[in-house]
DNA sequence: TTATACATACAATCGTGAATGTATAATCAG
DNA sequence: CTGATTATACATTCACGATTGTATGTATAA
């Protein structure tokens, strides 16, 4: 029974985007036929043919569902302009951070982007988009830290370069490590945390939500350890 | 001419290595035949099958020829008491970083291990002891951090577990950012100023051989920022 | 009536693993 | 020391399944 209404046509590309979340998590991206992701999604290979060129559009897509928006929302604390630059900066990071943690779809994603796929031949637009995001993020991140060492009168970083590559590195870091094991501590807390003790080191302490209290709280599962 | 020496047997098993490194590191594991390996190294599949089992068991040996070395390195450094346990450690880390930037199979498989596989079915061996080495990395972090507080008479540290972790992190992440742009920083030197910033802040200085001068020296590539 | 949104069928390729072949190094009896 | 034997270190061949892209069919919304 083809020829669904536009908005059933709509629904069954999501439909596919979703199933290509699962498989791809499950098998790899490289162990997942079309047809795994048709089976998955309730239809036939046929219509992923009809909405994508091929599985490495398909990725691209599944991709571009969820890191758009995060990208604009980084975009958008570059352009609204704050009374604390770096605050802002920091703030969206976490936010990305919190996404990532909680949000299945982002999740799944960013797992699969990080140690289910092989960006090789095709998907290597994607490792080309995600090293200029990073770069920009570095860029913004040196200029938030010098901007924040001027306003609070203090003397300029020695080494601009390598502590915003530090920072962004250890938020990354610290997202790479828990996609390999989600359990073994909490993310947004620990990126709070981490990202509090780097700036406060510089003297460069930032108003995020951090609500830390004086011990590991109880979430933390200290015990593994 | 089959039958070579036992040494020309192992001489061949090691050129299968390297040629795996570099089939891999161009086409991916996945995309990658045992044929293609094989060419590679100048000799037919049947040489594969000979000294392996199938394609899981070449990516095994070729991820153990480098990272057991480091591993061993890694836990030398705890058994091996020293004045400062956290400037061995630091030490350690840092060694391992100098070797991914230096020695070009180190860096191959790393760049394999990261970018170019996926961790599914056999190869999740892999990363089931990736996830181990990791856990105990930061469990030693978090103790040498603690003792380093006591030697210096400072209050124990708030968050221990979220400070070594975030430790790791930054190690971690400067190494997965630099295997997608290593043009683009110094990872030697950034590792160096930016764990030494990160332990500073927390008022643990570590005596390692950072020679760090005031500016950005002219290695950093200041201007691709 | 036509273009859409799929389902189904088909051909062609590619990689795998096992089976087989084989020349030589290692082993060992004499 | 020497010749025969055997295990080794591969090379070659084969059968098989799994995917892919395309081509075609088709019922329905527009």
């Amino acid at each position: 029974m083809p020829r669904r209404t536009k908005e059933d046509a709509l629904a069954t590309r999501s439909q596919l985007l979703d199933a290509a979340e699962c498989v791809f998590s499950e098998k790899g991206v490289a162990r997942t036929s079309l047809n795994d992701i048709a089976q998955q999604a309730g239809v036939s290979r046929g219509a992923i043919y009809w909405h994508f060129t091929n599985k490495a559009d398909v990725f691209n897509a599944m991709m571009d569902r969820v890191t758009l928006p995060m990208e604009d929302a980084l975009n958008q604390s570059e352009h609204q302009p704050h009374p604390d630059y770096l605050s802002a900066l920091v703030g969206a990071m976490l936010d990305a951070v919190r996404k990532i943690a909680t949000d299945v779809h982002t999740r799944r994603v960013f797992e699969v982007a990080t140690h289910k796929v092989e960006f090789i031949d095709e998907l290597v637009a994607i490792k080309d988009r995600q090293v200029k995001n990073h770069l920009k993020i570095v860029t913004q991140v040196q200029k938030a830290m010098q901007e924040a060492c001027a306003a609070r009168g203090l003397p300029p970083l020695t080494q601009p370069t390598a502590l915003a590559y530090g920072l962004f590195a250890l938020v990354l870091g610290l997202v790479q490590n828990w996609l390999l094991m989600p359990d073994a501590f909490d993310l947004p807390l620990t990126a709070e945390i981490a990202l509090a003790s780097y700036l406060a080191g510089l003297g460069l302490e930032t108003q995020t939500t951090c609500n830390v209290t004086l011990s590991d709280p109880p979430g933390m599962p200290n015990g593994t350890l």
